[in-house]
DNA sequence: TTGTAAGCGTTATCAA
DNA sequence: TTGATAACGCTTACAA
């Protein structure tokens, strides 16, 4: 394949400067419709492409935005991605996205090549909200956005939503429901929002005034429908007088795994265990059981984080927000029995 | 934010040339230990970042791959981007995802984008295999693969998996359990894949010497949960004495929703209603009735894939190849009984 | 070992 | 209306 042509080309076969290529292309009105119709003939005729390395070069910025998420599989960031592309295209920009697959080095090695690349933003939901390759960024002056994790100082914008509320809205609707033996299911608690739901789940417990060891925890090591097997399976261990009448799970996955271990196991959803999940991922109202669960405004959360990163690389008196979405909770039958 | 800092200014501060510091960065053995020292302290004070645009404008080439797909939120593509991902790892790459979510205009937006960026290669799932925008691609020089669709004539390298064969599977397996009244549920028909399951239903099904009428096509308008939903309301209108005793599901959104919509009537799968699904996504097995599925070498096809376009990159001599995967039937519960 | 200078393709300024 | 030229930041001959 040749080397693509430039408007170095295009002028030459136009037969015209440089310069009137490069009007063509950003200020046709400067032309005169003959010149004009010579060189967009030209430009066909060579297959005349942009290119674009040599435009940003030129202004300094590129027409893109990037998300660097944890796990492309987890419907929760695909929706969130979605929400971000809105806002992109409505600004006429580019989202690309990149997988960091829950490893520290590929999201240092994306957000580096990102910043090499002079992309206008980053969004990122990264794998330690406190890691120091985030700061590298920002002292490297791309914008950054952390998407549904939050840092206790304000050196970035962030969106996400109030995990406390949610876990509490989880267990007020089991409590409601009567339950007084509950299973939270959920971990490592490294991941904050593993802390928080469970926070927010025990605030709901002592609340209703009901005993802490009532309220049991049973940790899994991620947050994936083998672990809700898994977690399925300790919980029919635990002896039936002791035995939670539901299970409040950190995400849909768990949920649906635990799901999933029961009805093999012949029990019924929610006559034996009733289960609350968590994102309300499509498949959570899909299940043979549909899943109650706190559903978080995800399109809204990607929206919001790309706008606030475009504020930032445009706005010179941009100031960091933390934006805090609320929770609800929908039920469904695998608590509605 | 101030502009960020340059080569130029890295030497500044150095005290040395621009070259030097271009050298400590591309061939360091060629510089004295102690000058390197002084310009990395340099490179350290001003947060030096490479600028890409600068780099690829004089190289040429970028490096990155692209992945232009369909619908990020289906598990199928996302298998597919990670064995991308692995390929382009290891040629030192990053892998861009690009989510077209099955928009023609979007799809054109992407691929023009790549293309002005010079990437070393596009991957894509396009909308319609044959839409001029990929010829376009071709036509600028940028090495293109189509992944999981084909073209008839050889004008790019494709990746897919065998239709036909996973049809064919899918319907001998109800066969061989003794169904002789089968739904076939899926569409639009436009969908080249759709069409080739079929053909391959109706091939196991001619050869097992069943009536053409005893193979129920049910058209959907698109491969989803919520269309699977309503194919199951329609399977259920069918009078009990024509009702299909099996269905086979183009795809295991559809099959979820289809299980979904059966066990909310009361009905049991597979006693009322065998299902087989197809693309074996990690929610197939993890359904309340495990889905049996059949499953295509996803990560391989994405691997392949990458690598081919890295070869037409890079190889003069670069032939175009259509690579066919063999898809394979796993067995689980919901026809299995 | 280090420095100088040309050039990648584009845009924008200024002059003709 | 069009053309010549400089500049963006980097890499790489080639010269010192």
């Amino acid at each position: 394949m040749a080397r693509a042509s430039s408007v170095k080309d295009v002028a030459a076969r136009a037969h015209v400067s440089l310069g009137t290529v490069s009007n063509v292309l950003n200020r046709p009105e400067r032309v005169s419709p003959a010149t004009r119709a010579k060189v967009e003939q030209a430009m066909r005729d060579l297959g005349f492409v942009r290119n674009e390395s040599a435009r940003q070069l030129r202004a300094g910025r590129s027409r893109t935005l990037a998300y660097v998420l944890l796990d492309a599989r987890n419907p929760f960031f695909t929706d969130v991605a979605q929400g971000a592309e809105l806002a992109a295209e409505s600004a006429g920009l580019s989202l690309f996205l990149c997988h960091s697959g829950n490893r520290p080095s590929r999201e240092a090695d994306y957000l580096a090549h990102l910043v090499e690349q002079r992309v206008q933003g980053i969004l990122v939901t990264p794998v330690d909200p406190h890691a120091a390759v985030l700061d590298d960024v920002r002292r490297n002056g791309t914008p950054l956005v952390i998407v549904d994790r939050t840092r206790e100082d304000a050196e970035f914008c962030s969106v996400a939503v109030d995990d406390v509320l949610g876990g509490r809205l989880a267990v007020e609707h089991l409590v409601e429901a009567g339950h007084t033996r509950v299973a939270f299911i959920g971990g490592p608690e490294t991941i904050g929002q593993v802390r928080d739901r469970l926070a927010g789940a025990r605030q709901a417990w002592a609340a209703a005034g009901l005993p802490d060891d009532q309220l049991t925890v049973i940790a899994t090591d991620a947050l994936t429908v083998a672990e809700g097997r898994s977690a399925g399976e300790r919980v029919m261990g635990i002896g039936s007088s002791r035995r939670p009448t539901a299970a409040f799970c950190v995400n849909d996955l768990l949920a649906l795994g635990l799901l999933q271990q029961l009805s093999t196991a012949g029990l019924s959803v929610p006559r034996d265990l009733a289960i609350v999940g968590y994102d309300d991922i499509e498949y959570a109202a899909a299940a043979a059981v549909p899943l109650t669960s706190v559903r978080q405004p995800r399109q809204e959360l990607g929206r919001r984080a790309a706008e606030l990163v475009l504020d930032e690389a445009e706005d010179p008196d941009h100031q960091h927000q933390q934006v805090v979405f609320t929770p609800e909770l929908v039920a469904r039958r695998s608590t509605l029995g």
